[in-house]
RNA sequence: CGCGGGGUGGAGCAGCCCGGUAGCUCGUCAGGCUCAUAACCUGAAGGUCAUAGGUUCAAAUCCUAUCCCCGCAC
C-alpha cells in the first residue's frame, strides 16, 4: 500500500521499520521538526526522522499540519492510508480524510482507558495489571476512534515506563502490518469504543514528580517506576556534611520491601525507605547532574545510613 | 558563544572556599577465623590528584589555557 507515516520519538521507530519490512511503499515520513536537544543544544533530528533518512525515505517536518500548503501537499500524495504513531500534533480533518482508506493510529493503552498523551506512565502509576496497544481509525475526537486490532501486554512489578514502552512498541509494530493487510482485503473489523471506563492520561507535569513518602509504599513504588526515566521521581537527601545543602536525587527503579517507619526514613544502609505504609527499596538512582547508578554504587559515594530522613 | 556539574590508586566519592604532597566506602592480593560463606579479623599492593603553563619557600588545593566526560521538563 501507498502510505504516509507520521511519528516522532523512539517509540514510533519500530513501527516504521515493520511497515517498511512488510513491503509497503512509504511515500512520505512526517516527523516533528528538528529541535535543539542534548548537550550544546544542537539542533538534532528526531529518532523517526533520523531513521527514515537512513533508509532514504522522503521526510517532511512541518511545524504545523494545519498549514494550508501542507494539507494540500499531503492530499497530493495519493495515499491509501496514513499511519500515525506518537506524532505529537493534532491532525486536521482534511489530513485524516485525505488517504483513501483513512488514517490509523497506534495507541499504547486499552481504550477507552488512558486516552491522551501519557498512557504508559499513567497505567503504571495507577497500578494497572495490564495495558496494551491498539490500532484505531482516527477521528477528530482525542483517541476516540473505533478499534481494529488490540493486543494486551501485562505490566510487571519491575516495569518502568521505559521498559514497558519498549515492549509496547515492539508488539504494536507487529499490529500495523496486520491491520493494513485486513484493510487491503476489505476484512477489517472496526469496533467502536465502549462508553464505559473512559479515562484520560494527562501529560506528566514536572511538579507531580516529587515523591510523597507519606503515601503507601505501593503507590510510591508505582510513582517511581511510572515516571522512570522521564521525568524521574525525585526526593531530597541530606548531604554528608550537614552544613551542605541537601541534594536532589531521582529514583529510577524501586521495589516493595518489608519495613515500617516514619515516612522518608531510611530503614537500613541500603536505601530501604519507609513510606506511609510499608517501605520501598530504591534500586537505581540518579544524582542531580550525574549519570544513573545502581543503588550499591550510589551508596558508596553518597552514604544514606539508617535513620536518614529523606524529603 | 544556551545552562549546570565533573575529571583524585580497579569502582563510587571526600579533600579544593580557609595552599603544607592524599582520605572514605568497595574491589584486588596474602594470611587468619569458620562446617562454610558474598560474613568477620589482620596485613599488603596500587595514585605523575585529566594535560600544559603560571603564582608561591610550598599546589589536588589559587590563576590561565587546552582536552575529555556527564546532566538538562517528550
Amino acid at each position: 500500500m501507498r502510505l504516509a507515516f507520521l511519528g516522532t520519538p523512539d517509540f514510533a521507530v519500530k513501527s516504521l521499520a515493520e511497515l517498511v519490512a512488510s513491503g509497503h511503499e512509504i511515500t512520505a515520513v512526517y516527523a516533528q521538526p528538528p529541535a535543539p536537544r542534548g548537550r550544546g543544544q544542537q539542533v538534532r533530528p528526531s529518532p523517526v526522522q533520523a531513521f527514515a533518512e537512513r533508509l532514504g525515505l522522503a521526510v517532511r517536518t512541518p511545524a504545523s499540519m494545519r498549514d494550508e500548503a501542507e494539507i494540500a501537499a499531503f492530499q497530493e500524495l495519493g495515499l491509501d492510508a496514513a499511519i500515525v504513531v506518537a506524532y505529537g500534533q493534532i491532525l486536521p480533518l482534511e489530513v485524516l480524510e485525505a488517504p483513501g482508506l483513512g488514517a490509523f493510529n497506534l495507541h499504547a493503552s486499552l481504550l477507552p482507558r488512558w486516552r491522551g498523551a501519557a498512557p504508559i506512565q499513567r497505567a503504571i502509576m495507577a497500578g494497572d495489571a495490564a495495558t496494551g496497544v491498539e490500532v484505531m481509525r482516527m477521528t477528530l475526537g482525542l483517541d476516540e476512534g473505533p478499534i481494529l486490532l488490540s493486543e494486551t501486554v501485562p505490566i510487571t512489578a519491575s516495569d518502568t515506563a521505559a521498559s514497558l514502552a519498549e515492549r509496547l512498541a515492539t508488539v504494536g509494530a507487529t499490529l500495523l502490518p496486520r491491520a493494513l493487510a485486513a484493510l487491503e482485503r476489505g476484512g477489517a473489523q472496526e469496533t467502536p469504543q465502549v462508553e464505559d471506563g473512559v479515562t484520560y492520561a494527562r501529560k506528566i507535569s514536572p511538579a507531580e514528580a516529587h515523591i510523597d513518602w507519606s503515601r503507601p509504599a505501593a503507590e510510591v513504588d508505582r510513582h517511581i517506576r511510572g515516571l522512570s526515566p522521564f521525568p524521574g521521581a525525585w526526593f531530597m537527601a541530606p548531604s554528608r556534611d550537614q552544613d551542605r545543602a541537601p541534594v536532589r536525587v531521582k529514583a529510577l527503579l524501586s521495589r516493595l520491601d518489608a519495613g515500617w517507619g516514619a515516612p522518608g526514613e531510611a530503614l537500613d544502609d541500603e536505601l530501604m525507605i519507609a513510606c506511609g505504609e510499608g517501605a520501598v527499596r530504591l534500586m537505581q538512582i540518579q544524582r542531580e547532574g550525574k549519570g544513573v547508578q545502581d543503588a550499591a554504587t550510589f551508596v558508596r559515594g553518597f552514604p544514606v545510613p539508617r535513620a536518614t530522613r529523606l524529603a
